[in-house]
DNA sequence: GTTAGCACTCCAACACTTCGAGTGCTAAGA
DNA sequence: TCTTAGCACTCGAAGTGTTGGAGTGCTAAC
């Protein structure tokens, strides 16, 4: 266990290379900060947070800097709540007045917000479509043999998709075919979809139905849609990383805005912490995805009516201002449920 | 007017550049090609290029590089076709042979192939919503007060929008309005929705429909949907740029990627030159867009039936291999714009 | 008009030095 | 036993000097 003055040594240290991303040494520790500590003795105490592993040395005769073990230990247990500054504050509490009715537009302007405030890098997962429920399929005809297919869920999001119909069916035909699929599926949970396909409607149209194949292939296109894309993958302030001192060398971000171009909804998931509903932080080779390995992610969970839906997550570089991301990440979290939980339960306006 | 000879060594001389992206000296290029020249008559030429203002020397004792009039005179009158790579040819033919319905998928699709083949950056610009036409508008209540507006057009494209109803509407009521709003506007141009909305729709409605506010709201937020975004965006490997040795230094590149992270329809059409059917390209200063100054930019116009509808730009360094992107850029707009064009005619499928 | 030869220029790379921030260790003091 | 002043030591960053090579322009001969 750590004495109380190594901790206070550790959390300075970090502290003061998060500001300036340089080593820090013990002479301007010493004054830096208002420590009543010499110097020398300082420099005992980082030998041993070295030891310990809390510290790296870059080289003999530079300061210190944390290490991941030193950064996880500042962020388990040093890096209490501290007040953000007040335009932050500000800033956020606007963001969340203004009245924007689509849920897409929250997250959207959500995720630009947080990459200006932190001047990292956001990922925003959207809401999962999966948990979202059948409210009305529509299905519009073009031009011969094809038409457009759309399905509304519950929570107002639209997906469309072209299909191919049989050239010789009749508007009538479709209008039949629209009825029944609503009727069928009305409060199915875009999840089930496609069982519900196979299982009841399937069996159960089958012989009813004209025009059956033309219907199970519209069917079988929308279960298509949100099996690829369980929800939108929203991208922030990417072009930040390149104002980090670290990544500085372009081939040192290159993978990671390579990453996060190509990022979609699995791959950002996976780069997101998800268990549990706080504040999680993977920090440097914690993370599993390679070309975030030189990096931190902070994340957080929000939630539609406490169920979670989704994850909002800021990637920076190891030496990032972890208490100032957790705190804001922590207010858009519960910002950000309130709000899009309130919007879908058509509250009121 | 320039020699023969000088033409020559001219459009050597941004060919050796653009692949190796050093100065080319009067040595290398007698020995390179199998110029029949020696490197003092070259040194010659050189000079006297240089005073016309073709080319450009780094200082006294380096090689040549072109200059921006060097590389306008090479595209206007040296970069005559040449066979692009087979392998090239071949990618491109797939990607326009795989059977995808939806347009926005094709153009998405494409974007990331010209990426990958230049290794520079695609900016393409959707297809112009406004001269569509109002196939069809639907409106999906969700819950008190709320509900989904959906608009489909006749080239198949969706769009959607929250909307506000009065609290005590029927869904009698709802789709009355549904009703005679399709007849009134089904066929009406987008350009023209917000004119028809109050001129004609609106001046007839006023007596004869209940919740006549209702209308007018819904069509309201339809308009504005396509006033803010009369086309979607595309970008496709900005993180090329990074490969790109006169980007190395991140204070180079960040701008660039900056705006192109911002980019919105309008920004995006203004960097990219529209005027006539050819491709069009864009050296360096000749930019009108900042942070593309020290770029250049290839473009090509496609069209559906004819009718230019889009964009796609090619962004590279100004150092950009101009023979082979604008043989690409020409071969996808004339292939896109078949395809395209036979996806909205339902054509044979 | 072309080309060989030559003196000249200038950058890139490398070695060398200097400077300063920072360390670890030791010994004295509280 | 813990703290601290003092000191020798280390090492990178930055500056200076040197060298080598690629490239030029010019001149004179072909």
């Amino acid at each position: 266990m750590l004495t109380q003055r190594q901790k206070m040594i550790l959390a300075a240290i970090v502290e003061d290379y998060v500001r300036y991303a340089e080593p820090v040494g013990s002479r301007t520790l010493s004054k830096h900060r208002g420590f009543q500590i010499s110097p020398a003795t300082i420099r005992n105490e980082m030998a041993d947070l070295e030891d310990l592993g809390y510290l790296d040395q870059p080289h003999t005769s530079a300061g210190r800097i944390p290490s991941q073990k030193g950064y996880r230990f500042y962020v388990d247990h040093l890096a209490t709540d501290s007040e953000v500054d007040p335009e932050t504050i500000v800033a956020l509490r606007a963001l969340f007045q203004e009245q924007m009715s689509e849920v897409e537009r929250v997250i959207q302007q959500t995720t630009t917000v947080i990459s200006q405030l932190t001047q990292y890098t956001t990922l925003v997962l959207g809401p999962k479509i999966h948990q979202e429920k059948i409210k009305h399929i529509q299905l519009i005809p073009l031009s011969h043999g094809t038409a457009v297919a759309i399905l509304v869920t519950d929570a107002g999001h639209v997906e469309n998709r072209q299909v191919h119909l049989s050239e010789d069916i009749s508007s009538d035909a479709v209008a039949r075919m629209v009825n029944l699929l609503n009727s069928k599926l009305q409060g199915t949970p875009l999840a089930n979809l496609r069982s519900h396909l196979y299982r009841e409607v399937a069996t159960e149209m089958a012989n009813t139905l004209e025009y059956f194949e033309d219907a199970i292939a519209v069917l079988d296109e929308l279960a298509t849609v949100t099996d690829r894309n369980p929800g939108k993958v929203y991208v922030g302030g990417a072009a930040n990383m390149l104002t980090q001192p670290e990544f500085r060398d372009v081939d040192k971000v290159r993978p990671l805005l390579e990453w996060l171009e190509q990022a979609d909804w699995y791959t950002a998931e996976h780069a997101l912490p998800v268990a549990g509903s706080k504040l999680q932080v993977r920090i440097g080779q914690e993370n599993e995805v390679e070309p975030l390995r030189d990096c931190s992610v902070v994340s957080a969970t929000y939630s539609i009516g406490g169920v979670p839906v989704g994850n909002i997550g800021v990637i920076g570089p190891t030496r990032m201002n972890y208490r100032r991301v957790m705190h804001i990440l922590d207010y858009v979290a519960s910002a950000l449920s309130n709000v899009i939980t309130e919007r879908l339960s058509g509250g009121s306006w």
